[in-house]
RNA sequence: GCGGGCGUGGCGGAACUGGUAGACGCAGCGGACUCAAAAUCCGCCGUCCUCACGGAUAUGUCGGUUCGAGUCCGACCGCCCGCACCA
């Protein structure tokens, strides 16, 4: 260090950045400016990123602000690289929580609604986010919900909407639907009554059309997650198999149990090939046959009853025993008439796959099985493991349901199960049943059609009018929108549209006598399965504007929770497939890129009494101890977890914006952690953010003042000084891009903190040297120049302050990611690590090109590797071009 | 039960396609500056042996493939996620 050093540090440390002024002026100048505004017009490469949209629940915390901010560092990256960046907005604004509000509170929806969405803004604009807001939409605002009314009446034209009786969790005291997650234990989450399934009549959206090409599409998307990827296709379930009749006995069809025109029973199997090994059909206790049955054998009625009061939740099912009632009928084996099986209602047969009939086969199927040594059926194996000897194979202990070889099979023994399987499907395809195959190939999904009906006030109305002679009847598209009433009321259970008489009774538009709309509305699902659609579109008369979807879409990046894997986003797709099918826009896959980001996770803080303590109720005293501040009692310190209101463990962006700024909280949110991961926020955390923010505020200070001025001329050559830091700085160009463009920010800003160490010590070299060459003094401003461009999209109001600082009247927000030179960023020489037997020994430093052979001679002319040689010849040396060389001894 | 993933210092984590394990940060320790503190700067920081040079060992455990394994293969242990009787 150098004695005039110091006074010029202690000078700069008076100047620290100061957030709280830079952070609320650099906003207003770009809201001002307008330079996030997206025009559709703009000839540049197109770039659309967007994050998943909030429901708008009220205030958030800064755990919510991650994917956003993820999002905002790749939109204002790319707008650096030259692209025309969409990168907008809305609310998720429809749901059960504005209705809660209203029972509870007494505070309409709407007004709600409204409210929360504009606190939410404020403080997501707090975030200094480059969001275009002219493009904002809230759901709930009948300007969105028009075009998917349209869309509806578009999807019912084409026959991807219609009705069908379906069951709701029904509570019978408050005389309402209830969701799946207000179904406690099976009771209603405010009644506590025990829940009834009804039957109601709903809409149903036809994903299962597309079943097929959702599942195929799977493959071409190669920028998703592949856990992603593969619940979806779990999810759809495709499965093939045969679909076979079996016909009834003599005697049971004579038994006059049977409707009349009854002659076989049809099931699904995916396991034709052990047919043989089959000792009981059972059918679905809700198939129209155990139905029919149940009205003449009163013991199987009272078995349906019993299965359906069941409840349906995940453990419930799990334990759930198998058990069945023997009807007493039986039907002949399709393969040995001389055979004939017992027919069972059973009540893990489900009746909405296949066809809510089953054949068993004990042995090579667990459920089966169970069900089998509770009746005390016959269990016979037919396929026999490789290697097993089929006179001691047994399946006592457990079923098989491996692969091996046919046998007690008939002309099935020797064949492999595939073998098998083709060979049963072929023989039944042939063989007759009143008429009919008795084999047919099937392909079955366990995808389900989507049910959208929604008994509640607070949604997408559903465009239709129901006529007592014309049936449901869509909305003339020329009285679009079904707006909601806002004349409602919420003090009785129930949904309010139903006693919304003015609003409910209207006249049929076919025929004009009385009729009533529709009452139901959409599920919130089908709200966000088009919105990234309507984005595109910056025209609030054509919503849906295809030509503006051609552009934009697919979403170049997608980012958002995993927890909408599955549902969100397979609809999405589905209905972007369903819009193509209608003429609608020209597109399959809405989401080119998708990545799914982690959770932001905070201890969790309680006192003495077991109450819940915000995190700024309490002082840490290291060692895993804790304090309540105004008294000092003790505080149980528990693990990270989610943040959540309930828990206290929340950190509120405007208290992070006023005690460190809003880039500390965006850098802290960007460190550390691969973003796919869950975070941890910590003290230590945002005030480490806090300490660098300052540090890149003084580096880049102190190099403005050392080195060159603006404009200063470019000098010939550069010696090793000012050679290194040009290296360093413009290899930290080039690997930040990269680190964005794969959205691993964490390593991004260890790459920063890595340059910035240089950068420090080349400051430190200027600063003792008597006078600071010309060549360092360019290199230290052009460092500085860069440093500011790389920080800019994660730190974007430090780098708008030390842009000023740098001399640019212009906004680093325009500014192009700093260009770098090819020469820069190659060695000419490389260090090779030497190992001797696989252990690292010695480096080497050769030039860049070097041959093997030029390698070769100068590492065994390593006095190291003479030392370990000994003498001897290598046995081997291993020369791996600009990484490595292995010496065999 | 089925399917998938992950195990690296005190902590978060890095390591491109099989090529120097522990980058970078946090915490900690030591030092400089200061009357003092804060801030800042410098150094150390997996474990064991050694005054040191250096060496041994080390990516959940055991084994394998390879000149070379955190990375590939097999078995096991532990944790996490998804699905829920889908015939």
């Amino acid at each position: 260090m150098t004695e005039h050093a110091p006074e010029r540090a202690q000078e700069r440390t008076q100047d620290r950045y100061n957030a709280r002024e830079a952070e609320p002026k650099w906003q207003k100048t770009w809201a001002e400016r307008g330079i996030f505004r997206t025009r559709n017009d703009d000839p540049r490469p197109k770039f659309f990123v967007m994050e998943m949209f909030p429901y708008p629940s009220g205030r958030i915390h800064i755990g919510h602000g991650r994917n956003y901010v993820m999002g905002d560092v790749l939109a204002r990256y790319k707008r650096m690289q030259g692209f025309n960046v969409l990168h907008p907005m809305g609310w998720d604004a429809f749901g059960l929580p504005a209705e809660n509000a209203a029972i509870e509170r007494g505070i309409h929806p709407k007004s709600w609604t409204y409210e929360n969405i504009a606190s939410m803004r404020e403080q997501l604009q707090l975030l200094g986010l480059s969001l275009d807001w002219n493009r904002e939409i809230a759901t709930c605002d009948p300007s969105y919900y028009v075009e998917q009314q349209r869309i509806f009446l578009d999807f019912l034209d084409n026959g991807l909407a219609y009705r069908k009786e379906s069951e709701v969790n029904w509570d019978p005291v408050d005389n309402t639907v209830l969701a799946n997650e207000q179904v406690i234990d099976g009771r209603g989450w405010r009644s506590g009554a025990i829940v009834e399934r009804r039957k109601l009549s709903q809409w149903f959206l036809r994903i299962t059309q597309f079943a097929q090409e959702l599942l195929d599409a799977i493959d071409t998307l190669d920028r998703w997650p592949d856990k992603v990827r593969l619940m979806q296709r779990n999810w759809i379930g495709r499965s093939e198999g045969l679909e076979v009749l079996f016909e009834f006995a003599k005697g049971s069809l004579a038994a006059g149990k049977l409707p009349a025109d009854t002659k076989a029973v049809k099931v699904y199997t995916t396991r034709p090939d052990t047919l043989f090994g089959a000792s009981f059909l059972a059918l679905s206790p809700d198939h129209p046959l155990a139905k029919h049955l149940a009205g003449t054998d009163g013991q199987l009625s009272a078995f349906i009853a019993e299965c359906k009061r069941g409840g349906t939740s995940a453990e419930e099912i799990e334990t759930q025993e198998k058990k069945g009632y023997a009807t007493g009928l039986s039907v002949v084996h399709p393969l040995d008439a001389t055979r004939t099986v017992p027919v069972y209602v059973a009540n893990f047969v489900l009746m909405d796959y296949g066809t809510g009939a089953i054949f068993g086969c004990p042995a090579h199927d667990q459920r089966d099985f169970d069900f089998a040594t509770k009746y005390g059926l016959a269990i016979t194996p037919v396929v026999l493991p490789e290697g097993a000897d089929p006179a001691t194979f047994s399946v006592a202990e457990g079923p098989y349901d491996g692969d091996g070889t046919l046998f007690n099979s008939a002309f099935l023994d020797g064949m492999s199960v595939p073998e098998a399987k083709e060979a049963v499907a072929r023989q039944l395809e042939r063989f007759r049943v009143a008429g009919e195959p008795q084999g047919t190939r099937r392909v079955n999904f366990r995808l389900r059609d989507w049910g959208i009906s929604r008994q509640r006030y607070w949604g997408c109305p559903i465009p239709v009018i129901h006529c007592d002679d014309c049936g449901p009847v869509g909305v003339p598209r020329d009285q679009l929108p079904v707006e909601l009433p806002d004349d409602v009321t919420f003090d009785r259970p129930g949904n309010p549209l139903d006693r919304a008489k003015a609003w409910r009774d209207v006249p049929c538009p076919k025929c004009g006598k009385p009729a009533r709309r529709e009452t139901d509305t959409m599920d919130t699902f089908v709200d966000s399965s088009w919105y990234f659609l309507r984005y595109a579109s910056d025209n609030v008369e054509k919503p849906l504007d295809k030509a503006a979807v051609s552009h934009w879409l697919p979403v170049d990046q997608y980012i958002g929770g995993i927890e909408h894997a599955i549902l969100h986003l397979l609809y999405s797709r589905f209905f972007t497939r369903a819009l193509k099918h209608c003429g609608r826009v020209d597109l399959e896959e809405p989401f080119a890129g998708l990545f799914t980001q982690g959770m932001i996770v905070h201890e969790t803080y309680k006192d003495t009494e077991g109450k819940w303590l915000f995190p700024e109720e309490v002082k840490l005293l290291g060692n895993g101890k804790a304090v309540r501040i105004s008294d000092g009692t003790p505080v149980t310190v528990s693990p990270p977890e989610k943040m959540s209101k309930s828990k206290r463990n929340v950190v509120a962006p405007e208290v992070v914006a006023d005690t460190y700024g809003v880039d500390c909280a965006r850098w802290f949110m960007l460190s550390d952690t691969p973003p796919e991961r869950d975070s941890e926020w910590t003290q230590g955390g945002i005030e480490g953010a806090w300490r660098f923010v300052q540090r890149v505020w003084r580096l880049v200070n102190e190099a403005v003042e050392l080195g060159a001025k603006p404009g200063a001329p470019r000098p010939a050559t550069f010696g090793e000084q000012a050679l290194g830091l040009r290296r360093a700085a413009h290899g930290l160009v080039a690997t930040v891009a990269e680190d964005i463009e794969r959205l691993r920010f964490n390593v991004a800003v260890a790459h920063v903190h890595e340059f910035a160490n240089a950068f420090g010590s080349a400051i430190a070299a200027a600063r003792s040297a008597p006078e600071v060459p010309e060549d360092l003094a360019f290199a230290l401003r052009e460092a500085a120049e860069m440093l500011t461009g790389v920080v800019a999209p994660m730190t974007p109001h430090l780098a708008e302050e030390c842009w000023g600082v740098l001399g640019h009247g212009s906004l680093v927000a325009e500014a192009s990611w700093p260009a770098t030179e090819a020469d820069l960023l190659r060695r000419d020489t490389v260090t090779l690590p030497i190992q001797i037997n696989g252990k690292k020994r010695d480096d080497i430093v050769v030039p860049r090109e070097a041959t093997p052979a030029e390698v070769e001679a100068a590492v065994l002319a390593l006095e190291s590797v003479q030392r370990a040689l000994d003498g001897r010849a290598p046995k081997r040396i291993i020369v791996v071009p600009q990484r490595i060389v292995n010496v065999v001894a």
